[in-house]
DNA sequence: GACATTTCTCCAATCGTTTGTAAGCTATAT
DNA sequence: ATATAGCTTACAAACGATTGGAGAAATGTC
């Protein structure tokens, strides 16, 4: 492990062994076309110096780096880097899966300049392709990107005129299926948080509808708050609504930190968790369980949804033409809707 | 914006701007020793193109990626990510703090092959530099490492014989402060939550111990709680104890996650926080205001803490020699202890 | 006008791999 | 003994940029 400082070229290996480096490349690489016995010495004397190929070099022969990039949206105003979790077990996610596959994984957090992040990452080569988390903001110029979309996978909401690779849960029927399990309880005010004004949320909001819908309802367009993910206006904002006495008795938030946001506030003012208000969140992050009351919430499979992007970039990488997918959702219920009936 | 699929070389921009491939490196790289008027021209057809340097040939020749890695662990049983919100916001800040130098980042989440991701990102030449998140299981290994930690800068505790550099809080007096403010509320049994086999957690304890000290006090062994990050497991082990009937009326926690689990079973076990027990987390990150009581907690300058390791990295990669540096810790009295009298 | 100086552009080598192709060698068949 | 084929290995040309130094053009000086 004698790690020198001056890092061992590919030459120099190949002085060593007394062979071409062309032998010692197709050694590293395995090829059939290197004796057995040469391939041994060489990969012995590789290991005993310590050698790792440059990958600079490789790349810029091989035209491909071995890396794909994500791009994490911010709070767009606030300038601070979101503290969802969610965005943590994304990147977790599909670090894990890009490992898997031998990929390296570029993190792009665009602080303003939007368009850079793309750019840099795929025009100069620095990534075989991208994943953007979230359409925010970027619906229209995704749309536009055209060619430059190729190797580009969104995580977000399906959407009908999109002609980029989306990957996201199902949100119209998770947003359904948490607004039935309120109304199967004999809620009828459900109070809606979430900024609607993304892809996502809107399904999830229609899917609120629909089960409003289903239940022979409609839903009261007062009982929507948009607020941004960011959590921290929805807390002022929610509290506002209290004070000026608006009615409901339960709430779906897009997200779970949102739900988080809103048992504060409601806790705060003397409301009580799920007595006198049920709420569901959205995703199932870690902590979800930790909130007292601990968070009934639509889980989204998020380990899948990263595995699948990675998967479908790196087709699309290869070349071949994948569609976009939807991943299953599922309702995880804990305490913060109140008693327990089982779900029909 | 006709961002064509085959991507445009730099010969071929000097081709079209009939002048030498060299003299359009200069160009770009705004070399004095290209006249005005050429390069103007020059830039204009770039732009035009849509012309972006190759980076694995750029870094080839310059023989330097614009690239650092960040390693971030995952909690090793589970084989699951960590959710904790705080790696999140240290990789944004992270980010923040490398985008600003024109450096892109690199995150690796090891899963098992430990020792794999410093090899792979520093010896192959893919990253710079690398900045490691937490001592965990790493601190012999680290100090092995020799002339490979150059180029390495470690998240964690101040160790006395690491030879390696070291960006941390200021876990001593986090740590004080924190139990400083417990005992000042008339708490006298504080529970320590957190794995003190890292270094961090450790000092943390330290602090305690020392705020203890400057109280009259000991602190008594069996009120050491051995859970790990992850927080599942604090929630099994929590239980227990209070079923154990162990007597304690404040719970320090090594991170707001921890705290948050805390909170959780004590609430479940019809335990009054903060009227029977005060809980202080660390960390503060941003759902530690979001739960119910609100969490006192020390706030570790994470931005800052983010920026500060960059920057003594970038310094290193440059070759200069610099000191492990300490960010000052604050604590923030939010409502989980109870009676917010006015610290000393 | 001759010469020195400054300004600019070009030539060519180089970074460390990969890979198509030519060449060497051994063994088998004729 | 020679041709054929099958294995191995070596040669050399890329990949796309950067950069020292050579040379050409423009400018200045006497």
């Amino acid at each position: 492990m004698s790690a020198k400082k001056n890092k061992i070229t590919m030459a120099e290996l190949a002085r060593l062994a007394e062979v071409d480096v062309s032998t010692v490349s197709r050694a590293l690489n395995n090829s059939p076309l290197v004796k057995p016995d040469t391939k041994a010495h060489i990969l012995k004397i590789a290991d005993e110096t310590g050698y790792a190929v440059n990958a600079a070099a490789r790349n810029l022969r091989r035209q491909s780096t071995e890396a794909i990039g994500i791009v994490i949206p911010m709070s767009p105003e606030s300038g601070q880097t979101i503290s969802d979790p969610f965005f943590l077990e994304m990147v977790g996610a599909v670090s894990h899966a890009a490992a898997m596959k031998g990929y390296d994984l570029i993190v792009s957090i665009p602080q303003n300049e939007e368009q850079i992040a793309e750019r840099r990452l795929l025009q100069t080569g620095r990534a075989d392709g991208l994943i953007i988390i979230g359409q925010a903001g970027r619906t229209e110029r995704l749309n536009t990107m055209g060619s430059v979309a190729t190797n580009v996978v969104v995580w977000g909401g399906q959407m009908e005129k999109a002609d980029y690779t989306i990957v996201g849960s199902d949100n119209i029927e998770g947003g359904r299926s948490a607004v039935d399990h309120l109304l199967g309880l004999g809620r009828r005010s459900v109070l809606f948080l979430g900024d609607t004004q993304l892809p996502e949320v809107k399904l999830r909001y229609e899917g609120l509808q629909k089960a409003h819908a289903q239940h022979g309802f409609t839903h009261a367009s007062d009982l929507v708050l948009n607020v941004s993910f960011g959590g921290e206006d929805a807390i002022g904002m929610l509290r506002a609504q209290i004070e000026k006495d608006l009615k409901f008795d339960a709430i779906f938030a897009a997200s779970d930190v949102l739900a988080m946001a809103a048992i504060h506030v409601l806790q705060s003012e003397g409301i009580d968790v799920p007595g006198d208000v049920s709420i569901v969140g959205y995703d199932d992050v870690g902590q979800a369980a930790l909130t007292t009351p601990a968070l009934t919430t639509v889980n989204q499979n998020i380990k899948l949804g990263g595995e699948k992007m990675v998967d479908l970039l790196l087709r699309k990488i290869a070349g071949e033409r994948v569609e976009s997918a939807m991943m299953p959702t599922e309702l995880v219920i804990r305490q913060s809707c109140g008693a327990c009936k089982s779900e029909s």
